[in-house]
DNA sequence: GAGCAAGCTTGCACGGTGTGCAGCGAGCGG
DNA sequence: CCGCTCGCTGCACACCGTGCAAGCTTGCTC
């Protein structure tokens, strides 16, 4: 299906050689340590032909399959019309983050390079914020709100993004113990709840 | 009182100058022609001497008064300990953003350069992450949980910093016409609630 | 007030990132 | 088989951020 012809399967090879070197160097090294000539070197292409895959070092880290995957957004529009919105968006969200389970050992990975270096967060949630604006268009479309002026558009797509950092974070600390759909749903009930002060 | 000796308004002052210069050539030419070589040539200081005041550009843009100000985890500690989490964290951010509103038109323009520039909200998060830990932190104490596993303070902190967010989104779209902190209010309200879907 | 310590400023050099451009070579289609 | 496409490569360049070693002003002490 994907795969039509040597040459995008070449393509594809390198940047996942890339993708691959770069994880693994951000582990043995740690992330400050890796520079591009290392990972070009460790994935046998120059170091120009990095940044012919890559816009920048965190892209290979976080985004090895590049942005033309499904993403949130897509997700949350080919949920059904009838069903609520944070319904729509429970739903879409599990698809997400079963299918970043599914190479769970990788993820496990990214999220320790990342839980290691603060700095990396704001990058993850800058190309997210893309998305995140697009979740926004597709939550008003599901209200038939506007997205740019009214609040609950903006309001849930950033709360939602929230909601699946902690998650990641929470996964992470527990070692992958319990499953990230799972730990998604004590979040969203928490929150569909008001946030109520929890009795300790 | 914060005035010690002719040093340090000497340093308070070129660092305000280069603030105020990354400021005006951020909105005069845009963020991505600013340079720190032109800033520092129209604060009348050498490039060196930049970066002995911020460690980065977008400190320069964001952080204008340096990172040691009364920060929001400050605030919310120093709410008086009988009160809910929620009102706490209400009353800190109330604070905060009143503060923030004081020098409206520098913080329209500061607003305006990162909505221009998304690669500059990741950036404002950044710095903001380590207080956003702190605020987890001081909502843990505050409900007698481990800010570490425990799902709440984490979450709380993460939502609130989403709606700080979007706050200042629809303030900025709205130019300013409707306080911060009416606006913070509405999506505390909402969340509050627990974001039922509103009636369109 | 003379001198000494502290610390802000400056210049210089360096490693690293990310981009534009031009050429080369291998895959692909007629 | 031939040309076109397109990924790979090397080179040059602008910019960022840092370490270091000076200078010079400030402030403190005697």
């Amino acid at each position: 299906m994907t795969e039509r012809g040597l040459r995008e399967r070449k393509k594809a090879d390198t940047r996942a050689a890339l993708a691959a070197a770069t994880l693994r160097l951000a582990i043995e090294l740690g992330w400050e340590n890796v520079t591009v000539e290392a990972v070009a070197a460790a994935a046998d292409v120059s170091y120009r032909t990095f940044f012919n895959h890559f816009s920048a070092k965190e892209e290979a880290l976080l985004f090895p399959a590049g942005t033309d995957q499904p993403r949130l957004s897509a997700r949350l529009r080919a949920q059904p019309a009838g069903t609520g919105v944070l319904a729509a968006a429970r739903a879409a969200l599990h698809a997400d983050l079963t299918e970043l389970e599914s190479d769970a050992a990788a993820l496990r990975d990214r999220i320790t390079v990342v839980a290691g270096n603060p700095s990396l967060l704001p990058r993850l949630v800058e190309i997210g914020a893309a998305d995140e604006r697009e979740v926004a268009v597709a939550i008003a479309e599901r209200t038939g709100q506007n997205a740019e002026t009214d609040l609950y558009p903006g309001l849930l797509a950033a709360v939602l993004s929230a909601a699946v950092r902690v998650t990641f974070s929470r996964w992470h600390v527990q070692r992958g113990a319990v499953p990230l759909t799972a730990l998604l749903d004590e979040a969203l009930d928490a929150l569909a709840a008001g946030l109520p002060e929890p009795t300790h």
